[in-house]
DNA sequence: AGCCATGCACCG
DNA sequence: CGGTGCATGGCT
């Protein structure tokens, strides 16, 4: 995981964000069976919407071409902590190619807080 | 201390 | 018997 410093960048599909974080895809991010991805902790908290318990909640996501995507955001109680998931993502895996060692990053839309993953 | 990659029990 | 939902353990 690699944080990334503030700064305002254009995507080719013409919207301004902000890059949040990048994280290089583990054998188990890229696995189609499983379809989930591990969102490191403190950028969960940081950047994605806040969970008020164990359950998931419905979030869109853009690529960086635009396109929307549904996935779901959770966390899974770990013993005295949290880990933090995105999951449902096959279909983006699948059309992304996805393979471990890839790096995804995440972006902000500004203004506001709607994410882009690419 | 505790994250996070992955193991794995168990539920349908 | 494939996936969910959490546990385990290597690592820092």
């Amino acid at each position: 995981m690699i944080d990334i410093l503030c700064s305002l960048t254009y995507l080719s599909c013409g919207r301004v964000v902000t890059p949040l974080f990048q994280k290089l895809l583990s054998a188990s991010d890229a696995d189609l069976t499983l379809s989930r991805l591990v969102i490191p902790k403190k950028c969960a908290e940081a950047y994605f919407p806040r969970l008020s318990g164990p359950h998931k909640i419905p979030i869109n996501i853009l690529d960086t071409d635009g396109k929307e995507w549904n996935f779901h955001f959770r966390f899974w109680p770990n013993s005295r902590s949290k880990m933090y998931v995105l999951e449902g993502l096959r279909d983006y895996m699948v059309s992304k190619k996805w393979q471990a060692g890839d790096v995804v990053t995440f972006y902000r839309i500004e203004p506001g807080q709607k994410l882009v993953m690419g």
